[in-house]
DNA sequence: CATGAATTGAGAGTAACTCTCAAAAGAGAG
DNA sequence: CTCTCTTTTGAGAGTTACTCTCAATTCATG
């Protein structure tokens, strides 16, 4: 039972943990940077961080998770849950969410997220996962949604708008992943303008 | 020069070539029906196709797509292509070109297409390659907004618009491949009825 | 039928995973 | 501190999708 202990100090395993994790993670990113996704092999990866390409594994399921995993995302469905009974629009909700989550990154940080964003559109194997990654999310935009429309979350209805929410947010994290001079916000704002007016 | 030829006899060799591409695309059916897609090696198709595993792939690229491709979209890109100036709105022209090509599919057709729908959400190396696959045909209808906006076809405002359509297809299509007792038309009528009156 | 071009099979190679098992290392009890 | 119990790790073998090369076969054509 190793439940009880503070906040502080996770214990010398859990420590281990997140650093081996962070070392994979930053050896990835490196390696990548330096030679490409395709070229970069898992086995280099588990070199470079000083662990066995079975421990890459075990931290990443996919050598694909190195790039497309982050923290946002969870961040992001934790502040719709907080927000979406307040009252608001499905669409004003969307743009506080983003406001307030993707908002504010540091400098440093929102270029690592471009640079991540424009591999994952620019490289197949990570393409392939866009889809499946957003949509994960469907399940708590669809709860709001449905609540708003009285419908239930699987209505066909829902799943159409939550969807379409979807697919538009995908094709323009592209459009903004190459164009430097544009903000996450910026970006999101119009897309939200236009779904709002309609198709 | 074997450009010379009659469409109708188009000599042995392609004839050859059709047969052999279509004992693969029938042997992986029955086998992916029989065993699922993943305990499926595309050894054992191409054994049962009477073809080497080499050959299996200068015929398909991937084991995918043995599911993924089909007829349909690029008939379904040239009628959207033929009616696209006819003067209808957008969701009315999708609705044509609709029922002109999924609308009379022979009934075992259907089933085929359901059951690969179907395989295709479910599986996650397909599921994977969904976006991809619908996102294709984006570029043909964000020429026809495009213009009908009078904007680019790569204006943000286009992008978010056809992403939008795009992922409402994709949920809806999951949707309906659950449901025998639903057809494709009726399922796209409720979509695009829902993406005309706006999220 | 002879010659050139396309198609095929065989075989070796690579890279992303998966599984198993034994060694190593932290956690907790006494 | 030491003895267990549990978790984490590395090593190694195995599977599968896919790639490349090369020589043999097969069709097309003059």
């Amino acid at each position: 039972m190793a439940q009880n202990r503070p906040m502080s100090t996770p214990g010398l395993r859990e420590r281990k943990k997140a650093r081996t994790r962070q070392a994979i993670q930053e050896a990835a990113y490196r390696l990548i940077k330096e030679n490409g996704y395709e070229a970069t092999t898992v086995d280099q990866i588990a070199a470079a961080a000083e662990v066995s390409p079975a421990t890459f594994f075990r931290y990443f399921p996919t050598k694909e998770d190195t790039i497309i995993r982050d923290e946002y995302d969870p961040i992001m469905v934790e502040s719709w849950r907080k927000h979406m009974r307040d009252g608001r629009s499905p669409i004003a909700t969307a743009r506080l969410v983003v406001a307030e989550t993707l908002g504010h990154i540091s400098p440093a940080d929102q270029e690592l997220f471009r640079w991540r964003t424009r591999l994952m559109y620019s490289v197949p194997a990570l393409r392939a996962r866009v889809w499946d990654n957003f949509s994960q999310t469907q399940t708590v935009f669809a709860e709001l949604i449905g609540e708003q429309l009285g419908l239930p979350a699987n209505d066909i209805r829902v799943l159409a708008t939550t969807g379409g929410f979807i697919g538009a947010l995908i094709s323009v994290f592209e459009y903004w992943s190459d164009r430097p001079e544009l903000s996450v916000a910026e970006v999101i704002d119009t897309t939200l303008s236009v779904l709002e007016q309609g198709i």
